[in-house]
RNA sequence: GCUCCCGUAGCCCAAUCGGUAGAGGCGGGCGACUUAAAAUCGCCGCAGUCUGGGUUCGAAUCCCAGCGGGAGCACCA
């Protein structure tokens, strides 16, 4: 299809002569990419303490081809800022490296029958191409790749670390199996409908031992550091981490089963309506309900297979659909309610889930519309026991034995209703608690489990640990040695990295084992005492990789060490860092979790890696996502041959607020480019020489001029491209206007304010802004110039104009001091013949004055 | 179903504290330059802030309700 913006001139159209009159974008990319390729001008002095510093970081991008336009607008966001603070006289280290291992690479190897490498660091090769030639300001000195030796290597040093601490563990479960892929996923990788987020599949649940990250060890840490994070991340960030983290407070009772040898836990948040309990759910697909069944009748041991084998073929997305009737059978086995004594029946039923608490719950229909739902479908009973009619305060926990008369209406019988009484009421039915609120009810059951030794208060995370092994070749390798006992053996610090084997005679494709258990050379090693071992074959999930690569960044070189502590102390935790939404839970909480964990380790002396976050909007076309079988797709490739780098960073900061979306079809890259040759113009029609005194300049222009000093910086760290890009065309078409037709090229107020231009540019555009610098007549580079401060002299007006309301309507304006006092504008406005007309013979009741700006004369009659 | 965010001109978007609704761009119209066109330069704002209430001297801005759009969560005990 033809690109709606494709057909950009080149030029202005006149001849490019040797007059430099005409801006050519083209040419100006290949003029200053040649100087930035030998100055070298953005590499950082990690020594250097002459300026203070700042980490602006990208999320470094995974390799799949050549960038896109979504590249384009997150890559540009963080080259703004990274940019901004340098014209503020920071030091300014932004990075860029390459997530470089993962499936992709190997899907296309299998397809093409060639080694991930090739697929992957030839893309490498493309993307880095296009990164310079769209402007970016990194630090290419500190280019890393997650898939070389020098970088897993350390993956593999964190591993240990882990395993030290007792972190890394494995686990015989039930995991999230991606049909398709043939690999196994996080929870967090697979999507609410039960569907793989890299495969589309839908993902099967398969019983496997693998390694896990104990993660859960620090949800209350990741939960509760998110309030310092608050303000300098994005809200919907912290919610679905909030949401992720998912805690929950009740308490966990005990149950004894008869015949069962174990007392049975179950969580609860309301703990309050233990008495309303009539009967136990365990999760089909736990080991309990196994045990429970096993130990029943041959009727209930046949039913109870078939039921688990008809849950175990549902999918989740069935699973998960809430309103979908609810299943179970009984398992003819009795429970003893700690607290009373009653005998309850113990069912099995796929609401209840295996790896949530503890697989099991006490059913209260009266107050839970799940466990109603299921009562009622299967007859069980239903016992109410909070009066939610009862007139319970907060500030009332006991109620009297009066009020208890007073107010003792039935409520709805939810055995009638069908619904659940959630809401808060009194406790009736309940023995000890009866009459008490619902707080002061919890808080007394709990001490009674307590005294009883039948339970106790506790927590529940939806958070879940963290599945890292993968059966897949393209990733790190998982240092560990299995001896032939079954037993586990850290692979050494003195020899890492395990290197992956090379991949020629390997067949990658999928099939449920990692590839490198059939490297027969390589799987098969020794313990250092001589026995036979084998390396684990599996390799480990990409986040892990990502999950602190920011801090590889201080010194991708170094071989002894993943990062020098002293140069965490110098740079991080990352000041800014700029991505997609799309990691707000994955990524950010993996890294937040490493970091925490080195921190405790000794390594680091923050707890948190990312100081701020800004997440982009996406960058859509004709109101949806662009994709080639849409049609709709815009190339990176094709808009910036056709617009320049200049033109299209310029496009992404204009286009409104960095989080919001961009409709391509909304924005115009031709009307950037347009804008940039404008600005580019006048820089060669100053006649004044650089050091021209600017105090003789033009005092309107200056004014202008200086406002736009004092207001981008607070624009700019509040991502307010758009507006001052907005002020840029602005005070340009301010210049344009006293060249033609004011105080004229000459006058020192036009360079002192196209030379702001070109500073303030140099964020957005920079070839431009670079070559406008030197048409300016300077030798050095305009990405240093610096952001001058603001002449406080000239900020203030000499007039402001004042408005005379009366009754809230505008009447008259007044051209007054901007320091006036108010008794002397409400002298002027009372004055003011047409306030006096719409005043009429009404009666002044109330003058409300603001000096300068408003006078509002309130009537009556 | 629950929670959060957003509705300003034909379109994309501005509007520090509640104080003149319009900065900027796109589109459109008119004009200058030109033999003509392109490019360039100049001029023109076309809506009263989704709707209905409320608070206030004063509301795009704060509160309530509704409508429309988007996002997140959703059998988590």
């Amino acid at each position: 299809m033809t690109l709606q913006h494709s057909t950009a001139p080149r030029s202005d159209g006149r001849p490019s002569g040797d007059d430099g009159s005409s801006y050519d974008i083209f040419a100006l990319q290949q003029k200053w990419l040649a100087r930035w390729e030998a100055e070298k001008p953005f590499e950082v002095d990690d020594d250097s303490n002459a300026k203070p510093r700042k980490y602006i970081l990208d999320m470094f991008p995974y390799p799949s081809g050549d960038l896109h336009m979504g590249h384009a607008e997150a890559f540009a966001y963080g080259d703004i800022v990274a940019r901004y603070w340098r014209q503020q006289g920071f030091q300014v280290l932004h990075p860029i490296g390459w997530d470089s291992f993962g499936l992709p690479a190997e899907n296309a190897a299998i397809k093409r029958g060639t080694d991930p490498r090739e697929w992957t660091y030839a893309n490498i090769a493309q993307q880095k191409a296009s990164f310079k030639l769209y402007g970016n300001s990194f630090d290419w000195s500190r280019e890393l790749h997650t898939s070389d030796p020098e970088y897993y290597k350390w993956n593999q040093w964190l591993f240990l670390k882990l395993y030290e601490k007792g972190l890394a563990y494995r686990k015989d479960s039930w995991v999230n199996w991606d049909p398709i892929d043939q690999t196994v996923l996080a929870n967090e990788q697979v999507l609410p409908d039960g569907t793989s987020e890299r495969s589309g599949a839908v993902v099967v649940k398969k019983q496997l031992t693998q390694w896990y990250f104990k993660i859960t060890d620090y949800a209350d840490r990741l939960l509760d550091d998110l309030n310092q994070l608050e303000g300098s991340w994005p809200a919907k960030v912290i919610a679905m981490q909030r949401n992720w983290i998912g805690r929950s407070i009740g308490a966990d009772v005990d149950f004894v089963i008869e015949g069962h040898p174990d007392r049975v836990t179950v969580f609860t948040t309301r703990p309050d309506t233990l008495f309303g309990t009539t009967f136990l759910v365990v999760a089909p697909d736990s080991e309990l309900a196994a045990q429970l069944a096993a130990d029943s009748t041959p009727e209930v041991q046949a039913a109870f297979a078939d039921y688990l084998e008809q849950v175990q073929k549902s999918t989740e997305v069935e699973r998960q659909d809430a309103g979908r009737v609810k299943t179970g059978i009984p398992l003819q086995r009795t429970a003893i309610n700690p607290v009373n004594g009653e005998r309850l029946p113990v069912w099995t039923a796929d609401y209840v889930l295996a790896d949530y608490g503890h697989g099991a719950v006490m059913a209260v229909p009266a107050h839970d519309q799940r466990d109603l739902d299921f009562a009622l479908k299967f007859g069980l009973p239903v016992k109410v026991v909070v009066d939610t009619n009862a007139p319970v305060t907060g500030a009332i926990p006991v109620i009297t034995q009066e009020m208890l008369d007073a107010a003792d209406v039935p409520g709805p019988d939810p055995a009638d209703t069908g619904v659940a009484l959630t809401g808060a009421g009194r406790m009736i039915n309940s023995g000890p608690l009866d009459g008490l609120n619902k707080a002061n009810a919890i808080q007394r059951v709990i001490e009674l489990l307590e005294a009883a030794g039948t339970g106790r208060a506790a927590k529940t995370y939806r958070l879940r640990d963290w599945l890292i092994s993968r059966q897949r070749y393209w990733g790190t390798p998982i240092p560990i040695l299995h001896g032939e006992d079954g037993s586990l053996h850290p692979v050494p610090e003195s020899e890492l990295p395990v290197r992956l084997p090379d991949s020629a005679g390997l067949d990658l494709k999928p099939k449920g084992q990692s590839p490198l258990g059939a490297a027969t050379d390589w799987v098969n090693t020794t313990l250092p005492d001589g026995s036979p071992a084998r390396r684990d074959p599996d390799t480990m999930d990409t986040f892990v990789d990502s999950s602190w690569y920011f801090l590889r960044f201080l010194d991708p070189n170094d071989d002894s060490r993943a990062f020098e502590p002293a140069d965490a102390e110098k740079w991080a935790p990352v000041d800014q860092y700029v991505g997609g939404v799309e990691h707000a839970i994955l990524h950010l909480l993996y890294a937040r979790f490493i970091t925490k964990v080195l921190f405790d380790l000794g390594y680091l002396s923050f707890t948190e890696p990312f100081s701020a976050v800004l997440n982009q909007g996406m960058v859509l076309m004709d109101g949806s996502k662009m994709s080639k079988s849409r049609g709709n797709l815009v190339e990176f490739a094709s808009e910036l041959a056709a617009h320049g780098a200049d033109a299209l960073r310029l496009t992404m900061a204009f286009a409104g607020p960095p989080e919001d979306d961009i409709d391509w079809a909304d924005v115009s890259p031709t009307g950037s480019a347009k804008f940039l040759a404008r600005a580019w113009r006048i820089s060669g029609e100053v006649t004044s020489p650089p050091e021209v005194e600017w105090k003789g300049g033009d005092a309107s222009l200056r004014r202008q001029t200086h406002r736009l000093l004092a207001d981008a910086p607070g624009l700019l760290e509040a991502f307010k491209f758009n507006v001052v890009v907005a002020r840029l065309m602005e005070l340009v078409n301010a210049i344009r206007k006293a060249i033609d037709s004011g105080p004229g090229a000459g006058d020192p107020a036009v360079r002192e304010a196209i030379e702001v231009v070109a500073v303030l540019l140099s964020l957005f555009s920079p070839y431009t802004a670079e070559d406008m610098w030197e048409r300016l007549g300077y030798g050095s580079s305009v990405a240093f110039a610096g952001l001058r401060k603001p002449d406080p002299t000239l900020l203030v007006e000499d007039s402001i104009t004042a408005i005379v309301q009366v009754d809230g309507k505008v009447r008259d304006k007044l051209e007054v001091s901007p320091t006036i006092r108010a008794s002397e504008l409400e002298k002027l406005a009372r004055a003011s013949a047409a306030v006096a007309r719409s005043i009429g013979d009404r009666e002044v009741v109330n003058v409300i004055v603001k000096a300068p700006r408003v006078v509002n004369i309130a009537t009556k009659g």
